[in-house]
DNA sequence: GCCTCGGACTTTTTT
DNA sequence: AGTCCGAGGC
């Protein structure tokens, strides 16, 4: 029989959470537990031995990539069975949904999907109108809040009646311009793919039981990461039946600053009193110590639920704590020690990985690494869908698929140079303001009313968004694109640069075609009827990542944050930059909250690796153009000292700390005979007063003993260095 | 309308 | 140290 293969080789907790089909299931499972394995061999088993047709079941994960890898394993395992199985991201789902059901919502199916940028400057325009200048730090904070209040599911009504002071109120108000700008342009932007959704379901109960009939069984992966409106749609779509299995691990829960609750894992059982748990608490990937080591440092964070992993390899090395001197000697040793391994332990460079907790981290290394030859990926980063030149093609489509996606126009109105120019825009912005129509309407009536040079150029360009907007339906998605890169001039203007910078856009512009020209509508569904190639395309580019596509390849050193590399393993693992500051890093560092999930991030860090783990921290680092000294991180001296070997140059200063558990390094308690602001006060961040200059914000420390300088940010008056012996510094 | 210069800000992590 | 944005000059 079919079942029985299918939880064949599996332990007894993986095949009672395989084969506990019906009603509410929670699976807790810990790192390298096995957990894609159980979850396709489920989805493979409620196909093929529960005989639940493939349409029935949805699966959701939150990368395209954990879905397409699920995909294929689901398919090894079923071959064409698996046909018509729903199995994608939360945001593919609500897009493929939105577009059959959108217009019960007022709006047009034929939405464009705005990424941060678009939104960002959606922001802008919006303080516009109330009178604000968009000052772009400004419009961060606000896109931000308007994006955790879409997280926590709230529309703009919602977030004017929780706000509980001025500020809030009006920035509420912003976030209802916000959203009708949005509606002018016919876009939604993530959060309100996800939203809206909720919203549709919320209002029309028929037709969410259209979704909770088709779909009988619903799976989610990663569920620890969900936030609250994610949490609501999947409550909605399981509906009656109630066949939910959810898998997640709330140790490895690292999504809290953009809105996940790691409640929602946490309160399963409340949720549904009835729900069957299954803990997976073996761990194949790892060696005893790792995992030891990365239980150990997560058990330092209180309310943890009960699990304890046990690791089913060997007990292996231990792990290995590099001090480096700084940045580039700890690039060296990582670059070091791969060059060994390759040569002498018979190692892929593909086997290993660096991992780091801010993207900037990876330039050092990178430079290591060329220096040395070495092949090497970087995982994320700036997004290939971002680069300028590629938006800047893409928005030509847009724009021509859509003439109110106004974000688009801005964008290339005048790219390249074309003679309508800021003046021009604003003016057209102002009249497609007060006509309530798009801007490139605006556009249309601002020329026709005055003279000849404005209302020449800008013709000529509306004659090219026509051109090209009647080429597209029938041009193939990469024609397209060499369509626009040809008529528009855009290659042209690059090639008559000549400089190597314009040659690298050309490169990337190459690739985008290739891409397109790769470019298939899998999955296309009965919702994308009537849609163009093109359009199916610009939607897979708005929800594709880079790190969805980047290949694992074997012959690659790869580089990625610890964010990136959650769901993947390797062999051999370094994680950079353990110093207080950077991992954990600044910004979490005040709240306890937010350091609970660094150290989360920290154990997921350490659980990617199989065979070798190395932390490394060095003394001293460059950041924002300036040498910081570093406090080593919390993190390491959670890390029991029987499983570390430490290697690098020794320090006089560093000692045992006396319950003979990790490190206690002195050099880093900055001379605390140097004057006040000395010692822990000295630390970059703190905060201190000048007899002169008032209070401000410690942004570096710079050297040690006598001679030691601090950079200060004063409230009142600038940037200032002093001498820390002569300043006459008080904590503030 | 275009270009250049100076300053501010950057380094959280991303679907 | 690099990048991005806005102001001001041409």
């Amino acid at each position: 029989m079919l079942a029985e293969s299918l939880v064949e080789g599996l332990n007894p907790e993986q095949r009672a959470a395989i084969e506990c089909t019906e009603g509410p299931l929670l699976v807790l499972a810990g790192a390298g537990s096995g957990k894609t394995r159980v979850l396709t061999h489920r989805i493979a088993y409620l196909i093929g031995a529960c005989g639940i047709p493939p349409e029935g079941i949805l699966a959701v994960t939150f990368t395209n990539k954990a879905a397409g890898e699920m995909r294929g394993r689901v398919e090894k395992l079923l071959g064409p069975e698996a046909q018509g199985l729903w199995l994608s991201t939360f945001h593919s789902t609500c897009v493929r949904i939105l577009r059959r059901e959108i217009g019960q919502l007022g709006r047009e199916r034929g939405f464009v999907i705005y990424d941060q940028s678009d939104a960002l400057g959606v922001v802008k325009e919006a303080m516009r109108r109330h009178s604000l200048d968009p000052k772009t730090q400004d419009a961060k904070r606000l896109s931000w809040s308007i994006d955790q209040w879409k997280n926590a599911g709230w529309l703009p009504a919602e977030a004017a009646e929780k706000a509980n002071d001025l500020d809030a109120e009006h920035s509420a108000e912003i976030y209802a311009t916000y959203q009708k700008l949005l509606a002018e342009a016919n876009a939604l932007d993530f959060g309100d793919l996800l939203l809206l959704t909720v919203e549709l379901f919320e209002r029309y109960p028929d037709v969410l039981r259209h979704y909770q009939e088709r779909w009988q069984y619903v799976m989610v992966d990663e569920y620890q990461d969900t936030n609250r409106v994610q949490y609501q749609l999947v409550q909605q779509l399981v509906g009656p039946h109630r066949n939910l299995c959810v898998v997640g691990d709330p140790d490895q829960s690292v999504y809290g600053w953009r809105g996940a609750d790691i409640r929602n894992i946490l309160d399963f059982e409340r949720d549904f009193p009835d729900a069957q748990v299954v803990k997976l608490e073996r761990n194949y990937r790892s060696t005893q110590r790792i995992l030891a080591g990365a239980d150990a440092v997560v058990d330092n964070n209180p309310d943890r639920p009960a699990k304890k992993m046990i690791a089913e390899g060997g007990e292996g090395d231990r792990i290995i704590l590099y001090q480096a001197r700084d940045e580039r000697d700890e690039a060296a040793h990582v670059v070091r020690r791969i060059l060994e391994g390759v040569k002498d332990g018979d190692r892929a460079y593909g086997q290993h990985a660096v991992f780091y907790r801010t993207n900037a981290q990876s330039r050092p290394v990178e430079e290591e690494l060329l220096k040395y030859d070495v092949p090497y990926v970087v995982v994320g980063g700036v997004r290939f869908y971002d680069r300028a030149e590629v938006k800047d093609a893409l928005s030509y489509l847009r724009l021509a698929q859509n003439p109110r996606d106004d974000m688009a126009l801005r964008r290339i109105v005048n790219r390249p140079a074309r003679g309508i120019g800021k003046t021009t825009i604003d003016r057209a912005a102002v009249l497609a303001q007060e006509r309530t129509t798009s801007l490139l309407e605006g556009l249309r009536a601002y020329a026709e009313g005055s003279g000849g040079r404005v209302r020449a150029k800008v013709a000529e360009f509306l004659t090219l968004v026509n051109n090209l907007a009647e080429g597209l339906p029938h041009w193939e998605p990469a024609d397209a694109i060499s369509a626009v890169l040809d008529q528009t001039g855009y290659l042209r203007a690059l090639e008559k640069e000549a400089t190597p910078e314009a040659e690298s856009r050309v490169e990337n512009l190459r690739e985008l075609i290739a891409s397109a020209e790769d470019f298939e509508a899998a999955n296309r569904g009965p919702e994308d009827e009537g849609r163009s190639l093109v359009e199916l395309f610009l939607d897979q580019v708005a929800l594709v990542s880079d790190l969805d596509s980047a290949e694992m390849r074997d012959d690659r050193v790869s580089l990625m944050t610890v964010h990136s590399a959650k769901g993947l393993e390797f062999p051999v693992v370094f994680v950079l930059g353990m110093e207080e500051g950077v991992f954990p890093h600044q910004g979490s560092m005040r709240d306890e909250r937010a350091i609970e999930e660094e150290r989360r991030l920290c154990y997921v860090a350490m659980t990617r690796a199989m065979e070798e783990l190395t932390l490394v921290h060095a003394l001293e680092r460059r950041r924002f153009g300036t040498r910081t000294f570093g406090t080593v991180s919390r993190f390491l001296r959670e890390v029991p000292q029987d499983l570390v070997e430490e290697i690098g140059a020794p320090v006089a200063t560093r000692s045992w700390e006396s319950e003979g558990r990790g490190y206690d390094y002195s050099y880093d308690q900055s001379a605390p005979e140097e004057g006040e602001a000395s010692g822990s006060g000295a630390a970059v961040g703190g905060k201190v007063r000048h007899p002169v200059f008032g209070v401000g914000t410690i942004q570096a420390v710079m050297g040690r003993g006598p001679g030691q300088k601090l950079r200060i940010r004063f409230d009142h008056a600038g940037v200032k260095t002093v001498v820390v012996r002569y300043a006459n510094l008080e904590p503030a």
